[in-house]
RNA sequence: GUGGGUGUAGCUCAAUUGGUAGAGCGCCGGACUGUGGCUCCGGAUGUUGCGGGUUCAAUCCCCGUCACUCACCCCA
């Protein structure tokens, strides 16, 4: 047997109805919210996410799949979708033709990682984003939009939490702010975190390590350090998100690893999902377009990760839907019988089994109760001679002779009763 | 990349100080040749993850490796 690739799995019969009840509440929820579809390609050039998602990040310095193809460039499978979703943004000037450039996207991604629980090395998004508006109306929409898809999954528990983290002008004092917090203690904290105070010291604040939490709690806040026009639009986006009555928490610990995100960012947290509790997260990213070669359009968006969403899914989501009849063929002479019966179910839009081995009437029955087929045809010589179908439904264990003409008619009824 | 745990039938798990593998569920068939579920009877299936070592003998002990898993890290 030739295994699988490590951190991929198959999804199985067993569980993809739990994936189509998350994707078709995803599709659906994107179309109601004004959002068009884009597909991207999951290869890329390399240098997208490095310019994109930032060469500074553990996504694009350590996790991407890239390789050098046969023509000599350098591609990756893609670890993220947001600058694919601004590359085919600018590429195909969607803002000239879509009134207002709203996208979304779902797909698998790929990131080089150690599997754990809800964490795989290919993985699923949906990754939805909002082209050209600053105004915190859209924030706030965008997030209400994120803590509707969960509460229509009808996942309990979940947390929203959101943050600002200050923009171009605003952020460059607060990181010197917490650099100079920090000073001479920067030797008390973990390693990781004396890199971060180098590379990347608001994630600093990402750490978990116990024994850094007491300086850690003390260093200044981002909502201190915002200017007038960041403290402004937050202070907005809280007012949007209080009209629609949701609850969240302000965390100014919530610094997420993208080098890209600006002013808002949000993530909503799911209980029993162990370490890897994030169900979704994004923020808004006011400079990426233009960084990427584009126009200088603001973008806001967030990523939520499939896998998590089906694994927080309550128990019983998504069975799969029943069968409306197994059709048992008795004797030779109904064999062909039975398999344009079973044609002719299938054509008028009827979900029908029926075995293909020339089993025993008694084996064909106990498949017929284990397929969970709402309705047995008995077709044997009698039928056949009298045009009629008997009909048992498996439930209650009636039955009763139908024509053969009212057939279709008759388990239509029943059907929507 | 680092650390812990676990790998035995399709699934969940047994196997006594080391003596070459079993149960339940599931699957297939029969009892019941035109009536499923319940019951009873019978049947099939394993390179004990893989490779080495120790031993007369390894599922068991040792080493390596791979996979799964949880956590770190990272992030959806």
């Amino acid at each position: 047997m030739i295994p699988s690739i490590r951190g991929t799995r198959d999804i199985l019969p067993a569980e993809v109805g739990r994936w189509q009840r998350v994707e078709g509440v995803a599709r659906d929820l994107c179309a109601r919210y004004g959002y068009a579809e884009v597909r991207t390609p999951v290869i890329e050039r390399e240098e997208l996410f490095a310019k994109g998602t930032g060469e500074s990040t553990d996504i694009v310095q350590k996790e991407m799949y890239a390789f050098t193809d046969k023509g000599g460039d350098r591609i990756t499978l893609r670890p993220e979708a947001t600058p694919s979703m601004v590359r085919s943004f600018v590429e195909h000037a969607l803002e000239q033709e879509l009134p207002c450039a709203k996208l979304y996207s779902l797909g698998p991604m790929f990131r080089y990682e150690r599997p754990q629980k809800g964490r795989y090395r290919q993985f699923h998004q949906l990754d939805i984003e909002v082209f050209g508006i600053t105004d915190p109306a859209v924030d706030g929409e965008v997030i209400e939009m994120a803590s509707a898809l969960v509460t229509e999954l009808g996942i309990e528990g979940a947390e929203l939490v959101i943050n600002s983290v200050g923009c171009a002008a605003c952020r460059p004092r607060f990181t010197q702010a917490l650099i100079d917090a920090l000073g001479e203690r920067v030797a008390e904290l973990c390693g990781d975190c004396q890199r971060r105070s180098v590379t990347n010291p608001l994630r600093i604040f990402d750490c978990k390590v116990p024994a850094d939490q007491p300086v850690i709690d003390q260093l200044p806040h981002s909502e201190n350090f915002l200017c007038d026009a960041c403290r402004d639009h937050f202070a907005e986006v809280r007012r949007h998100l209080d009209a629609y009555g949701l609850a969240y928490r302000v965390s100014h610990r919530l610094v997420r690893g993208l080098d890209y995100y600006t002013r808002t960012t949000f993530e909503i947290l799911g209980t029993s999902l162990g370490a890897q509790n994030a169900l979704l997260g994004g923020g808004r990213y006011d400079h990426l377009v233009k960084q990427l070669g584009g126009p200088d359009r603001s973008g806001i968006g967030f990523a939520a990760g499939l896998e998590r969403l089906v694994l927080a899914l309550p128990e019983g989501a998504g069975e799969m839907d029943v069968a409306d009849a197994f059709v048992v063929a008795l004797g030779d002479p109904s064999w062909f019988a039975a398999r344009i019966l079973a044609r002719d179910l299938r054509r008028a839009g009827l979900t029908t089994l029926i075995d293909y081995e020339g089993r025993s009437s008694k084996s064909q029955m106990k498949r017929a109760n284990r397929s969970r087929a709402r309705h047995m045809l008995i077709l044997g010589e009698d039928e056949l001679a009298t045009n009629q179908v008997t009909v048992k439904t498996m439930e209650t264990g009636e039955q009763q002779t139908v024509a053969r003409a009212d057939l279709v008619a008759h388990l239509r009824a029943v059907r929507t009763d």
